[in-house]
Formats: structure tokens, sequence, C-alpha cells
DNA sequence: TTGTACGCGTTATCAA
DNA sequence: TTGATAACGCGTACAA
């Protein structure tokens, strides 16, 4: 930086006021302060920057350790970050060290907020951010959100919506099949809750017949839940899944007992991955879940938070979109038999 | 710190040395200090430290804004360099201003190392780096690893592999396919290039047919593979696959067609995440992708050289597990009529 | 509009 | 084994 200043004949303050457009400086002088950056390839020291200012312009990713995919919107997080001048540090937290974590993170002051991944009904991180008065904002909900800042997928909307397509197409039993996350460090995972319960709510309120079955991950769910819809739900007509892996094996168990999709069984997913959808046989119907949005929002939330250009809490619901195709739902079979257990 | 000082009756400096372990503090010393320490809730500030020090501790990923999925080995770097008390920032880059971005990535201090995604057999990043005396260790390789590290599945090894296990069950025509990455950012992307050299030298060695097919990106590729070999090499018995979303495709393309996966046609795919085979119907024989290794071997990697622990170049060639399951691998068939494009 | 000088919280050097 | 103190590179209050 005294480089630049003896350079441009002028003082270090100077070439600070260029370089954070903080005080007016006059066109002529920020023009040789410009140039002898470039031409010296000046960048002005990260540590230094935050050591003075007191801001990291890094904000991190917390998420459990267990989570093996990322996916899209932790890149779409760090796009909206780095487009923003801001950076994602990544921050896995051991499901029993989450206070030490959270404690280090702000303390330590490698980062200036942090967006919360995997977040349960009942989150400790959050009391513990919120006493340590870090910024921070959630990708998904806690059962009370007062004053907390949020970017979630509208689960409730999007299993409404879902529930209503088929009602409209005739179907009188429904069934709904989500991941159970009972025992796995993943209990009190709220999108399995809010789906389960809108589905609930929304069938009765029709009439409909409702079918809910929790199964472990894994895509021998689909064979199991193939089984206890025969067990259990024989007339169900029309399927929704929250179960990524149960897609492939129910429609693969389905083909080879004869049950066509969607002539026999309507089958929609929601908030899945788009393209994993598109993998089954046939397509399965796909309510997309708003990967890209969720991530670039949630960032974009947490620095104008950071920014402190936002008072009200920023509550964010992104319902999924509509199925881009219809491949894997049909009109109700009138006289379909009920469902049996028997391959072909 | 000065707190912790006061309050454990030393000078900051013996602060410092309890923090850092780089001096002999006696015992009982040591024992107040921690103890301040713990009282206090202190934390070193980061980017103090990085100032003073020079070092950092984080390391950034680089990976082209393009790619989505990011997947495991990401996790796998960031938990291992956690442990190893790193921090794994994200990095993506545009394809056009890679150059800028390696420059600030090192100048700014903000990252001790770079891990690099998405390595091609001529990366321009790689000679930026090394003009910027960056330390650095490729998720890849170039053509020339003259002098650098990295970290790289073994696509010949497994190629050879997987080619020595069809023909010992009797294999006369393979077929490849692999992903064609030309006019995509990912043009010049190196395992493609890889595994169809190792493809095409170990049939020619074993004296067996090959045919090689290059299919853009997605699932539509299995179903036009299916046509190519009908049309190009119908006798095939046998294919290898190094692009995932054709595994896909092409099994339900040949289940209506009434080819039989693997009494007609054995199919192994080669460096793809093993749950993904797994979703296929019938299962496809997966030569496992290590992804974990690859993203903790890199980061050990890095953090070695960045500790100047390491002499030598560090260069890793990781090869595929060998597959969990020969679901979709069987004898070839003597007498199978050639393949044709005809639905049942 | 520009310059001076202090402080940010550490690490590292040197002396005790 | 411990302590005093000078960097580290920048932001900013205050002065000019």
């Amino acid at each position: 930086m005294q480089q630049v200043a003896d350079r441009a004949n002028v003082s270090i303050s100077t070439v600070s006021f260029v370089v954070n457009d903080t005080k007016p400086v006059s066109p002529e002088t920020r023009a040789r302060i410009l140039q002898a950056i470039d031409e010296l390839g000046y960048r002005r020291n990260a540590a230094a920057r935050t050591l003075a200012s007191r801001h990291s312009h890094v904000i991190a990713l917390m998420y459990p350790l267990s989570e093996h995919h990322l996916s899209e919107f932790v890149t779409a997080a760090a796009a909206a970050s780095a487009r923003l001048g801001y950076r994602l540090i990544l921050w896995p937290t051991h499901g029993d060290d989450a206070a030490s974590e959270v404690t280090s993170l702000v303390k330590s002051g490698i980062a200036d907020g942090a967006l919360l991944m995997e977040v349960k009904l009942e989150d400790e991180r959050v009391a513990m951010l919120r006493d340590a008065d870090a910024p921070f904002v959630l990708m998904g909900r806690t059962r009370d959100t007062t004053g907390i800042d949020f970017v979630d997928v509208d689960f409730e909307t999007t299993t409404t919506q879902a529930v209503g397509q088929l009602a409209r197409l005739g179907h009188q039993d429904l069934a709904l099949v989500v991941e159970d996350n009972t025992d796995t460090p993943l209990a009190g995972y709220a999108p399995a809750a809010r789906t389960e319960q809108s589905f609930v709510a929304e069938t009765a309120a029709r009439g409909l017949g409702a079918y809910v079955a929790r199964l472990p991950r894994g895509p021998a769910a689909g064979s199991a839940f193939a089984d206890l819809l025969v067990q259990h739900a024989p007339d169900t007509t029309a399927v929704i899944s929250l179960h990524n892996d149960a897609n492939f094996g129910l429609v693969n168990t389905l083909r080879r007992r004869g049950v066509q999709v969607p002539r026999d069984l309507s089958i929609i997913t929601i908030s899945a991955p788009e393209r994993l959808g598109a993998l089954c046989d046939p397509p399965i119907t796909t309510y997309p879940q708003p990967a890209e949005e969720l991530g670039r929002r949630s960032a974009e939330a947490l620095i104008a938070r950071l920014q402190g250009s936002e008072e009200e809490p920023i509550q964010l619901l992104i319902p999924c979109e509509h199925p881009s195709s219809t491949s894997s739902v049909a009109t109700a079979a009138r006289d379909r038999a009920p469902l049996t257990g028997a391959d072909l």
C-alpha cells in the first residue's frame, strides 16, 4: 500500500479511500492511484483489513459432518457471496460439539456470520448464535421462528398443491412416503414433519384417504414402501414422495409386479433434484427443489443483514416450482384392482 | 489475550507460547493460563494471527462456477482440513477470469494454498499459481505433471481392470461411453481422455473389438448410445461407462427392447458414485469413485506441503475400489444375436 | 481534498 | 522459562 502511495505521490490513506471508496478523491488522484495499483498488481491484505475494520467478509456454511451431499445450493450460495464481495467457508460440525464450533466461529472472527444447513425443529445452534450476537440465516426453519431470519422451501404450499393436483385427477386414496430420521443425526429435521402435517391436513380437508409411511434412507425403502401399500393401503392410486432414494426402488418394484405407472398408480415427488426424477423409468413428475434459489437467497439475506440494510426479520418461503412434465401422473383409474405383492 | 495474561499473572507473550505451543512453559504456568482461557472463553483472533504469522490456516477450493455438483470429496476435504486445523473456503471461478482469481487468492492472503478441481489436460491455473509461488495440489492431473503435486483417480488402472474382468468372462467386443466435453467449459477435462486411451490400448493388447462413443451429458445419452451400438457395434456384449447419466437411459432403453442385462449385455460403470449405480434396474456394477479418499488425501497433501513436511512432489493415483456386486456383469453369451433397435 | 498517526490482536525477536 | 516490544497491513478520526 505504501508502494502504491509512493508511486502515485499520495499518502497511504488516500489509497485506502480509493480502494474502499470511503471518501471523495479527485478524479486525477484517483486515476493515478488506480494506475499505480494496476502496475504494481496490488491487492489489499485480507487479514489486515479484517483486523482494522472488524469485518472478515467471510460467511460460514455450517452443516453436519455426516451430510455428504452438499449439492447445488452450496455452489449457489458461494456464487452469490462472491458476487457481493464475500467468501464462503465450509464449517462442518460434529453433532455433539456444535456448541464449541459456534463459539469458535464467532469469537475467532473468521466469519462475519453463518448460514445454517440441516436445521432441526428444535436447533440448539440458534440459541447459541443468538446469545453470541452472531448474525445468521437458517436454510430451513425451527419450530419457533420468531425474530429469526430464514429461507426455506415452502413444503406446506407444495404439498397442498400436489394433493390438489391429484385430487383434481380423481384420486381418492393417497399415500405419502418420507424419510424417517428418528435415531439418526438428523432426528428432528423439519421437512418430513412439515410435509406429513400438510399432507394429513389437506387430504382430510378434501375427504381423501391418506396413508403415511416413514422409511429409512436408501433405495430399498422403495420396495418396502410398495409392500406397505399392498398390506395397509391397497386402494392407493397416487403416491407423493419426499424420499428421493425410494422413488427408484418403487418404480422398479411396481414394474416387476405389472403395476403400470401412471396408469395404475400416479407418483409425484416433491422437493427433489429434477435430474433425479428424470432418471427413473418412467420419469417421475417432480416438484423440483428450488436449490439454486435457496442457496442464493440465503447468502443474500445474510449479507443484507451484515450490512445492516435490513430491519425486519427476513423470512422467505419458496415453494417448489411446478412440475415440467406429467409423465408419472394420470387420471385415477376407476376400477383398478387393489395392489398385490405378486411379481409377474 | 491481555485479560488472559492478567488473570494468569503472566505476560501476553507467555499466553501466546501456550496457545501456539511454540516455546516450553512450566506446567504450573501453563495450567494457570489454560484455566484463565477457559474461564474467560478466550479464542485467538484469526485475522490478527494471520497478519502476524503470515499464515491464514485457510485453504481454497477452486472450481469452475458452472460445476453444480461438488459432492462428497468437497466435504471430505473440508473434514480433513478441519481435523488438521485448517478451514476450507469455496472459490468459484469464471472460466475466463481464472487469472485474476488466482492472483487475488494469493495476494490477498485469504488462503495459504489451493486445491484445484476439474483440472484440464492443459490448465492455465497451474502456471499462474506456480509463478505466484502459491502452494497448490491438483485434484486431477494435467498432461505434464513434472514437479506438480496431485491426487487423482487412477483411471488407467481402473479401466484396465474393468477390461480384464470382461475379457476373462469371454467378452470379445467391448464398447466404451464417455462424456463428450468438446465445446463445453470442461473441454480438455482429463478423465474421459485418459479412460479412452487406456480402453483402446488394453482392448488392442487383448485383441478385442473396441467401440468408443463420446456423448453429451444427460440421460438421453443412454438411449443414443444404445442406438449407436445397434448401428456401429451390434456384436458388443459388454459396455464400460464413464458417463453417469447415460447408465439410466441405457438400461431403460435396453429393457424396452428386450435386451436383458446382464444376460445379453454386461455393463460396468467406472468412477461413479456407488449409490447411483444401485438405483438402476438392474443395479449397475460399479467401480466406485474414491471420492472420500480423493478429497481427504488432497487436503492432507496440501497441508503437508504448507507445513513444509514434504520435499518430493506428492503424486497420488488412487484406483477405484473393486465392485461390490456383479449384478450387471455375466459371462459372454456365445451366440447372442446382434443388437437391434426394435422395441418389444 | 489530502495527510498524520493511532489502534486492531496477534506473533516473533531479543533480552532477561 | 518468561517478558518487553516491534512488526504485521490496513482503516479511520482528526488535523490541515
